[in-house]
DNA sequence: TGTTGTCAATGGTAGGACCACTCGTCCTCT
DNA sequence: AGAGGACGAGTGGTCCTACCATTGACAACA
């Protein structure tokens, strides 16, 4: 195939409400914007970035989603809070290299998630649990790696905990989460150990125990990680990140 | 002024594009679409929606910055993740009664944050962690709340920590927090304290000892709970969500 | 058989027209 | 002079239509 040309990759263009909202992130940080502040009108700024005023609307319509921005019918658009401002999630979690990243940040919310659910189950969540579980095992004795289980039994937790906050941002980091576990129970010999994990989880829970069960998750998200970091730290180093 | 009739509030509409994306999210459950399967083509979306597609696309540009759909050109809309489909967390927090949930995410991000910021922080770090509480100090002794100095404290720790995915979750509940943050430091007699509870906290950022970090920051957060909600448990009783 | 050109389907952008809401201004009536 | 209301400018919300850009499939061709 001969030599890779950086000049020849696949320029994927960005789509121009993307760059519009880029801009917007600029001019909040070099305007020094606060909080409160009102944005120019969306006419103005199709002008002044040339770009039709469709795409300066459907720029400040993800500005909205995200809440940074708050727009008001026939009074303007205005910046909500200046931190992170036009970071998405998503766009975060794209990018690569950030596997030490998510696992540290789904121990946090995972940890805190068993140790709710201990408290709050209720029978029908432990029947969902056991259910899961049943699934993971049956998986694993057919062959497979036991994914499927084992994700229906991290989400009877979250449900479990009845905390939609808390539900809502392990949803947003659900696919990277996929990643990392699809990654870890390839390892051989991994999967049923983490079904062994998984049922001292489910122990600490059904004994209404959030010490244990808080305990028994952190342990068993300590394994993941470390399986899961050993393959990723040597391709590591810099960060990857295109800091202006 | 006399009662006070429901038939009579304020009727604000939601945007069109709202309802739009709303209606998608019904969709991807009556359909019982999963992972990777194609949308209709906007064209025809708008047509059935009778909206213009115009609607159609920032409501798909809205859900795409939500990680829920990925739009690719030429081929269609194709749906990402199921779970929590539509919903976003502006949203959900803007709904009120979300208190308990927000301080135990809150809890959980940043006990983690402290921990990790112990491990990881620089002399600047310190130095930023330092330059808050001052400020806080002086709020406080000039008769303000501290607020400033407290956030500041907080926003330093999670800089320290060097997890940008544990950052982006604790900006985006930012402004729930500020709310309860006030609230707490409402409390007569709170701000000195809290102050106090924060030098516990850096004290062990400073030592390097992860363990003592979390378990002050863990520790103060129970305190900011315990205050915030005693005013809020009594208003409360059912969950005031409009599920379908 | 493999290559290439073409075309239909589909998303992306532009521009203009008009509607809906907000707020300040100015006029009118008392 | 003050209160109330009419009006209009500014700004976001929606629609329509035309056209560009990308993709994938299929037919025509070598």
């Amino acid at each position: 195939m001969g030599g890779t040309f950086a000049a020849l990759r696949p320029l994927g263009r960005s789509r121009l409400y993307e760059d519009v909202a880029h801009r917007l992130s600029q001019f909040v940080r070099e305007s020094a914007m606060a909080p409160g502040d009102r944005f120019p009108p969306e006419r103005d700024l199709s002008q002044q970035l040339s770009v039709s005023r469709t795409s300066v609307r459907q720029a400040l319509v993800v500005l909205q989603a995200q809440g940074f921005v708050e727009v008001r019918h026939g009074e303007g658009a205005f910046l909500r809070r200046t931190r992170g401002f036009g970071e998405s999630l998503p766009k975060l979690l794209e990018r690569r290299r950030r596997l030490p990243e998510v696992l540290e940040a789904r121990e946090a919310l995972e940890v805190k998630l068993a140790e709710l659910a201990a408290a709050r189950r209720s029978a029908g969540d432990l029947l969902a649990m056991r259910g899961a579980l049943r699934v993971m095992e049956r998986e694993i004795r057919t062959g497979a790696l036991g994914v499927a289980g084992d994700a229906d039994f991290h989400h009877a937790i979250a449900v479990a905990a009845r905390n939609k906050v808390l539900s809502h941002l392990i949803d947003e980091m659900a696919l990277a989460i996929q990643e990392s576990r699809v990654e870890s129970l390839s390892e051989p010999g991994r999967p049923p150990r983490s079904l062994k994990a998984h049922e001292r989880i489910l122990a600490g829970i059904e004994a209404r125990s959030p010490a244990r069960a808080a305990q028994a998750m952190r342990a068993h998200l300590k394994e993941v990680a470390d399986v899961a970091l050993l393959r990723w730290q040597p391709t590591d180093g810099s960060d990857g990140d295109t800091e202006e």
